[in-house]
DNA sequence: GCCGATTTGTCCGTATGTATC
DNA sequence: CGATACATACGGACAAATCGG
């Protein structure tokens, strides 16, 4: 639902860099305001977008500078929610899930300092296996809070929990805050995962927030490290 | 230099929500306008960047809602263009830099697939070993075009180049676009670093920009696991 | 379930400041 | 110096979501 026009203009003119239509610089902002006939404000929230994705960079009194370099190996969900490797077990045909573990618990004190939920909350704790071609390269450890999401089943955590909690039960998923770490593997690490000879996993630890501003799930992914591979694009609003 | 009051309210608003002086919900824009004696859109302005460091998360027709949490274990810098370790390295007085190469060259096909340079340019090309408390925990492999960064001296290589950079050659970081893997260990990451029996390390490739809108830096920081740490904010402006 | 008040989201137009050329 | 282009800021209008009565 592009309801939004700084949003549409946003896509035209990503996918126009894509192209390299554009390839040194935009046309100015003004010019942009006459071609999609909109105010130079919307203009500016397009390119701000822009800006986030590491499309282009804006230079004061000089113009807005392309900054796109197309990847020529794969294709990754731009900086967002995705890790690569999750994109790819998005994306792929040829993946597969397998629950090792689905289970319905009470968080105690260990629970709670892993994850941050209260002591006494119930909660669904899942491991699941991830696989690309038949490689096993990814072990999630999820953590969901039962009063939000209701009603899971093993069944559906074969499948995408996260299309059951956005589609069927309709919750909204705003931030996510990511801390990552390289650990050592443990045992299921060892079991599950093809290592390639590794001693350690690329760990992302994922701790998701509704849009009523709870944080109802949390999920280390431990990464096999031969796929993973995450991007990201920091721009400095440095005026300290 | 903090010229627009945008970013002036975002520093008090935020320092509030650090001190716990906001825990559930900030006060409504109009009132935040009426405070601040400005327009809605500074404060949305401000609001903004809140959101972006994961601080507050916006919901429609309710509220800002605070979700901040207090990181009991150390300070790092808010999600921007340091990882943990650099801001580590930069923050302790208890931190070393060693330099063990230190050559200028021209650009040939290994080192273009590698950086993205064009062949034939000239570069610096430095490696450095990183100290934190006595532990060799980084090894940084740094190519800078040396049409940008001028008269770099292994002194200069000794202390921080970004001073160099910033400081004294005036030099306007913009954009650095990363990209985070985890490899196998090297010889010289065997050689050098603390690894704890890890035969991994955390790979953080830089890709920097200058304000006109030129790579002019291409960094691997090589770290060890044990002190690896990186944190990320993502938020959804999905309307696909 | 509806209505009205509140609150955030989008969009517009204008004015002024500042950096680049 | 003037023209151009981006940056900041203001004010107003309407839409859309939430909540309480």
């Amino acid at each position: 639902m592009p309801k939004s026009k700084y949003f549409d203009i946003y896509t035209v003119i990503r996918r126009r860099i894509e192209d390299e239509h554009y390839t040194d610089m935009l046309p100015s902002e003004n010019e942009l305001t006459l071609e999609f006939d909109c105010s130079r404000n919307t203009i500016r929230r397009a390119i701000q977008l822009l800006v986030s994705d590491g499309y282009v960079q804006s230079i004061h009194g000089k113009g807005v500078m392309v900054i796109y370099t197309p990847y020529s190996k794969e294709q990754y969900t731009l900086g967002k929610v995705e890790s690569f490797s999750e994109a790819a077990v998005r994306n792929r045909t040829d993946t597969k899930t397998q629950v090792i573990l689905f289970s319905e618990l009470t968080v105690d004190e260990r629970i709670r300092r892993r994850t941050g939920f209260e002591n006494g909350v119930q909660i669904y704790y899942i491991q699941r296996v991830r696989y690309i071609n038949g490689e096993a390269v990814i072990i999630d450890h999820n953590y969901f809070l039962k009063d939000i999401v209701k009603d899971l089943t093993e069944d559906i955590a074969k499948g995408s929990i996260y299309d059951y909690i956005e589609n069927t039960l309709g919750i909204n998923i705003v931030t996510t805050k990511r801390v990552f770490t390289v650990q050592k593997i443990n045992e299921k690490d060892e079991k599950y995962l093809n290592l390639n000879g590794c001693n350690c996993v690329a760990v992302v630890e994922n701790y998701t927030y509704n849009s009523d501003g709870i944080m109802f799930e949390v999920t280390q992914s431990r990464h096999s490290p031969t796929y993973f591979e995450f991007h990201d694009v920091a721009t400095r609003n440095n005026k300290i």
